[in-house]
DNA sequence: ATGACGTCTTGTAGACGA
């Protein structure tokens, strides 16, 4: 199984790019984060026409995640919102399951800086996510997305420059762990435990160029799936070209059971 | 460098992202 995570910052501005990735590396299963539309606005019909079919978690201008999988896989929602969450109006996460897989995508909260309102929600959202983690365990998962944290300071490009902000802090790399414990495995890292890779880049500044990223986007597979990882990266195709989204995409392939 | 870019909105400037 093929499955990959991308944090779009919308479907629809996207839409080309998202179709180029389909084509390029024919995933099973994929992860869309930030499709930052209404419902009645998620482009099913030229998802479907590219042969996949799609379940989403879509909330208007804010936030949004959706999974899609090839038409004769079709992905089977379990669940829409996250249990616990503190903001359950925005869509953040959705469950679905793909080849006997239960796959969640999640688009974590920001936090926006460490004294406002929104890191404490930022900190709930995880809590809640390893409740749900722990209830999910033992049946082969994997919980994929923009997960706003760098798991560590080898995820960052300068440490230095983001002492005392979001992303970085103990709490939030501790109840990352937290997830984690539940049985589950940072992909990237199993599969690549030195590489110093990114998955996110500020549009500003040529941040891209200048190799200026973050590492925020996981793919955490459960022990059995992590076993059977043959490959895990980072697609830097595309945050190139035209139109890109500010994150790059993640893929993960599995060996059949 | 307090910015830079890109997305969204019953919009045209402000909020938000990370």
């Amino acid at each position: 199984m093929k499955l990959a995570t991308w944090n779009v910052n919308s479907v629809n501005a996207r839409l080309p790019r998202v179709l180029e990735f389909l084509e390029t590396h024919g995933p099973d299963v994929v992860c869309l984060q930030e499709t930052k539309c209404e419902e009645a606005a998620f482009p099913h019909e030229a998802l479907a026409a590219a042969g996949y079919r799609a379940v989403d978690h879509s909330t208007g201008r804010w936030a949004g995640v959706a999974i899609l999988a090839r038409a004769d896989g079709a992905p089977a929602a379990e669940a829409r919102g996250l249990p616990g969450s503190p903001v359950p109006e925005e869509g953040r996460w959705i469950e679905a399951t793909v080849g006997g897989v239960r796959v969640a995508s999640v688009y974590v909260i920001n936090g926006r800086a460490l004294d406002d309102p929104m890191y404490g929600a930022k900190l709930a959202f995880l809590d809640a996510m390893a409740r749900r983690a722990a209830e999910l365990a033992g049946s082969p998962l994997v919980v994929c997305g923009d997960f706003n944290i760098a798991p560590a300071d080898i995820d960052v490009y300068d440490p230095a420059a983001f002492a005392g902000a979001t992303h970085v802090s103990e709490p939030e790399r501790e109840r990352l762990r937290a997830i984690l414990a539940t049985g589950l495995v940072d992909g990237f890292r199993r599969v690549a435990p030195d590489t110093v890779q990114h998955t996110w880049w500020d549009y500003r500044a040529g941040h891209f160029h200048k190799g200026m990223g973050l590492r925020i986007d996981l793919v955490l597979a459960s022990e059995g799936l992590a076993g059977r990882l043959r490959s895990c990266g980072i697609d830097r195709d595309f945050r190139k070209g035209p139109k890109p989204s500010d994150h790059a995409p993640v893929l993960a392939e599995f060996e059949p059971a």
